[in-house]
DNA sequence: TTTGGCATGTAATCCGTTACATGATTAG
DNA sequence: CTAATCATGTAACGGATTACATGCCAAA
């Protein structure tokens, strides 16, 4: 018989995913989100406190409490059962969430400012898109040095992959659209219609 | 003197960005949306109803009732104030919002699965990616057939392009990423070891 | 001594979807 | 007759961020 998967919010998931890593504080599953999967996905700690205290309740991860130094740390491990949720999870179809790209909205009716306007609109996500590529490349390296034998490896890679190559065709795209509203530009201020010497 | 930019939500010039486009009811609104630029925005009617309201107050959008046969449609349409609200807010930088991939935080994570899942993932979103491609060509097509002297084609245009040359990528990451899935699979589970005959 | 990082948590608020309520018109 | 589409709106709910409150410890 089919088991009844009870529905939870994405942050459950987060938690639990986090928590396969290494046992952890919420304040160390914040870090360790915002320093590995940041790309493409972000917590915050008004999400992940309450969760983290539903999730102890409902059995799917367990706490104990450290005192290393004065202040006290609540380190939460996964337990058997969380394992399984977060697995039951996993196979689900991914829901694609309903998008919003503010940059695109602005491009799209960008007729009614001057053409210059929406260049520097592109090319700020250019040189955004610019250091991402950066960031992936090193990121690559970090991980076939510092986590070789880990057995995640190869998920990691394939997530990362994806980061990369949307980052490079982004870039790609940026470059284009820059010249293209330069070209309008161009037609919309000809020399000598602002005053230049 | 600088004008305090009163801060709006993202829907407020979402609405007033389609009002340019020409004067609609709210559910109008909806569908234009949904057949132009829905691969990289969406509304609901629960925020679009009370935004009109609302904007109607601030004369940021007049309204006029209509009756077209039985039942009564009020058409909104974009004042002057609204479309300075809404040049003003196009030139200020966009702001991207904080990723959210589900996919990606299921790859990440699926070493806890079967690879023979992972690959399922990949492999639905793939079809997504392949689909996009095509839509995005009829898209394009249409574009030149019917919008050929729209003066905001250009821009139409760059947001297409954008969408076409993201979804090429992510089709080659699926490609690739499913291949390496493939080996894994093919490495955890050799032949016989699920009893094939 | 003061700043920054470690650390936990709650409350207020916002944004957005979904469900609900209602009803007319039109095409099959 | 009935299903789909046109059409407008509100209410409930959920998800997420931000701000707030609190306080220790280490380094500058």
């Amino acid at each position: 018989m089919a088991v009844a998967t009870r529905d939870r919010s994405t942050t459950d998931y987060a938690v639990l995913g986090m928590l396969t890593l290494r046992p952890m504080s919420g304040y160390d599953i914040r870090a360790t989100i915002a320093e590995s999967v940041a790309y493409f996905w972000t917590e915050s700690y008004g999400q992940i406190y309450p969760t983290l205290k539903r999730l102890t309740k409902e059995r799917l991860v367990t706490r104990r409490s450290e005192r290393s130094g004065g202040r006290e740390r609540h380190i939460y491990a996964i337990t058997a059962e969380g394992r399984e949720a977060l697995a039951e999870w996993i196979v689900r179809p991914a829901q694609p969430r309903p998008p919003r790209n503010e940059l695109l909205f602005k491009l799209f009716f960008a007729r009614h400012v001057p053409p210059a306007e929406a260049a520097a609109q592109v090319e700020r996500f250019r040189a955004e898109q610019e250091r991402a590529v950066a960031r992936f490349r090193a990121v690559e390296q970090e991980l076939y040095d510092r986590h070789a034998n880990n057995p995640d490896l190869a998920y990691w890679l394939i997530t990362l992959r994806y980061g990369q190559l949307e980052a490079e065709a982004l870039l790609r795209w940026s470059a284009e659209a820059g010249e293209i509203l330069q070209e309008l530009n161009a037609a919309a201020a000809p020399r000598g219609t602002r005053g230049e010497k």
